[in-house]
DNA sequence: GACCAGGCACATC
DNA sequence: GATGTGCATGGT
């Protein structure tokens, strides 16, 4: 068991500041595991186009993209990048409802988290990040989802040892948080927006609401 | 024209 | 086990 950090307090600065971020908000569950595959390593903003096209085609729902042929599916998510080795991966996580869970997002849902997260971890282009998003955004299961955001927001407030693991930092969270979906939620989606508007734009922390829970003497201190 | 974005698999050492 | 590389579009 790790020290206890500070990150109840951190999120209730960040939510202060930020408000609500509602990700994925009322989004079907089908559209938030497409999306979270879509968004591997790509902005949202080109995920969005690309969904737009599937809803086009009428092609956002499990059998029909099942069904559709691989380059097909590539020239539909085309703006997302990637869209060759993304179309195999849409298509293998939808083989795995097809094939082995009755094309039923509700059977493969029953599986405890746990179990849940291996099955969906052992798809072919389905790694933690992405496994641990369909958990949260669909599934609705209190996991946390760490990404680049979240490593640098915790080693940057110098909570994270020297070879911190995804999920070493992932079970920070779980651990020293409240086991509540929504909490996790927003807070993934608040660092995710920290990192963007504010350090990226403005990284000597000035306007930053967590800047004086930075290491004093730590490489980013004022 | 670089650099980055809500990663992952695979090859190689 | 760690490190490097391919995958590709669109915005800043």
């Amino acid at each position: 068991m790790q020290k206890s950090l500070p990150l109840a307090q951190a999120y209730e600065k960040l939510f202060a500041q930020f408000g609500p971020q509602q990700w994925w908000p009322g989004y079907s569950r089908i559209e938030t595991i497409v999306g979270a595959i879509l968004t591997q390593n790509t902005s949202w903003k080109n995920v969005e186009k690309a969904l737009a096209n599937l809803k086009e085609h009428e092609a956002l729902n499990l059998q029909r993209l099942y069904d559709a042929p691989e380059a097909t599916l590539a020239k539909w998510i085309r703006p997302a990048g990637y869209f060759n080795v993304k179309a195999k991966r849409l298509k293998a996580f939808m083989a795995l409802v097809v094939e082995h869970y009755r094309g039923d997002l509700d059977v493969l849902f029953q599986l405890e988290t746990s179990e849940l997260r291996e099955v969906l971890l052992a798809v072919n282009g389905i790694g933690p990040e992405t496994a641990d998003c369909i958990l949260l955004y669909a599934a609705e299961r209190p996991v946390f989802v760490v990404d680049a955001y979240t490593l640098r927001f915790m080693s940057r407030h110098g909570w994270l040892g020297e070879a911190a693991t995804y999920d070493e930092v992932a079970l920070l969270f779980q651990e020293q948080l409240p086991s509540d979906t929504a909490l996790f939620n927003e807070y993934h989606a608040l660092i995710v927006n920290l990192g963007k508007d504010l350090c990226r734009k403005q990284p000597q922390c000035d306007p930053c609401p967590l800047r004086d829970m930075l290491p004093r003497n730590g490489p980013y201190a004022p």
